[in-house]
DNA sequence: ACGAAGGTGTACGAAACCGTACTTATCGGC
DNA sequence: GCCGATAAGTACGGTTTCGTACACCTTCGT
């Protein structure tokens, strides 16, 4: 957000605009720059609620660099992470299905900037830019698709290739190797213990992959992070980059 | 699938169509009628596959009375159902959101006819028919609540509580309180090993619940069954029933 | 009738993970 | 500098599920 370059057109020389999402930065350039006046650049807080299960979607969260989480409740009170979403997407994706009701619970779990475009201007667009509707539908299709590796995932797989594959993703979407977490809201996510996710962390710690202190992780080698973690890391990864093609 | 019924309309006597498919069933009578033509009502057997991941879609299948399983393969080969679909749904989802490659692999759990229409007939419905667009996304949105729904049940309920949970939604699909299924089968989709459904099968039976006798189950008692599953089989439901609202 | 194939019952040690609890370390506020 | 609060390290018995193996039973083809 607020970077402006100067470009050289075909036809004229303009100020091209970059909101700092992914998605919306894949829009050809006449329809991203009629989308900057829809947006309202919003930071959010660690833990802030955005979207809440069964109430009305009054605007859609295109995050910058604020990591959010989607997540299903169970009845016993406990939470599971069924989606994440970065730069790379946008909360809530049931508006991109005609619904005005959001399914899940969505709230921010790596303090950042969004980009907030009122439901009333999504539509629009959705309606009236085919290029837009196009692309949140491919957005959707990939979140499906993650989703949908999430459930082998947590089937399937150890805690600590799941811990890896959490870090990793979310060292992608923040941008920076640098986040603050705790071992506590990890465990929440992932639907395992918080012990769990101590020893996991130690363990990736010794490999040399991350630091973990207080709340902060810092991702020292990605190339290692990565390996640790299982293959639905790299699955979710090109889902989401063949989905801005 | 071929029950015609005369119906006295405020205009006209008309012959009305019914597919068999509670989404299609649910279309505006005008809109249903177009789209008999359109559909080519197969018959798939057991273990057919429909789509497969990467490759290219024909072909949209609206089940009648078979069951269909969409699931997530994993690289050491492990299968992981990711989406159970039966006549309140479609597959593929993908085609709901402009896209002409399959992300997933489908194939038939339980054989019974699907009405199969061609990917162009669809993509005609969708741009031409708002009441059909709206339909297919909301039921889009229902498959993708029942997909996150399962990363939460295959995180935190048990084996016994998960073999409950499919029984009790595929008896509903079917429409019949027996079907064929194998132990092995059911303990693939649900990630688990055979001997773990053979267990929780036992259980069942002795609550009076199920029957099994070599691949065919038979639900004796609905209520007891629907019982033993998690609250994950009641939420799916009430989500599929949403959506045709 | 017989054997092969497929489906189910059952067993058992091993592993992962759970629930919990207690300790230790770090941070912010006073 | 101290204290309360929050975060993380660690321990341990208990439970679930795993991996595997083997026996038995039904069905089907010959």
């Amino acid at each position: 957000m607020g970077q402006y370059q100067i470009v050289l057109g075909t036809q004229m020389t303009t100020a091209m605009f970059a909101s700092g999402n992914r998605v919306l930065d894949a829009l050809p350039p006449v329809d991203l720059a009629a989308i900057e006046q829809d947006l309202e650049i919003v930071t959010l807080a660690a833990h802030q609620f955005t979207h809440s299960m069964g109430g009305p979607i009054a605007y859609v969260d295109f995050p910058i660099d604020a990591v959010l989480s989607v997540v299903a409740m169970l009845l016993n009170g406990d939470s599971v992470e069924v989606g994440t979403v970065g730069c790379e997407g946008f909360v809530e994706t049931d508006v991109a299905l005609d619904s005005l009701v959001s399914s899940r619970t969505a709230f921010c779990q790596v303090r950042g900037r969004v980009g907030r475009m009122s439901i009333e201007n999504f539509d629009r667009r959705m309606d009236q830019s085919r290029p837009f509707a196009r692309l949140m539908r491919h957005n959707v299709r990939a979140s499906l698709f993650s989703t949908q590796q999430f459930v082998a995932c947590n089937t399937k797989h150890s805690v600590l290739q799941r811990c890896a594959r959490w870090l990793a993703m979310t060292a992608d979407r923040v941008g920076s190797s640098q986040f603050t977490l705790t071992h506590d809201f990890l465990s929440i996510m992932l639907g395992v213990r918080r012990a769990g996710v101590s020893e996991a962390a130690d363990t990736l710690h010794r490999l040399g992959a991350i630091e973990y202190r207080r709340g902060v992780v810092t991702v020292l080698d990605a190339a290692l992070l990565g390996g640790a973690a299982c293959e639905c890391y790299e699955a979710c990864k090109s889902a989401f980059r063949s989905s801005l093609a």
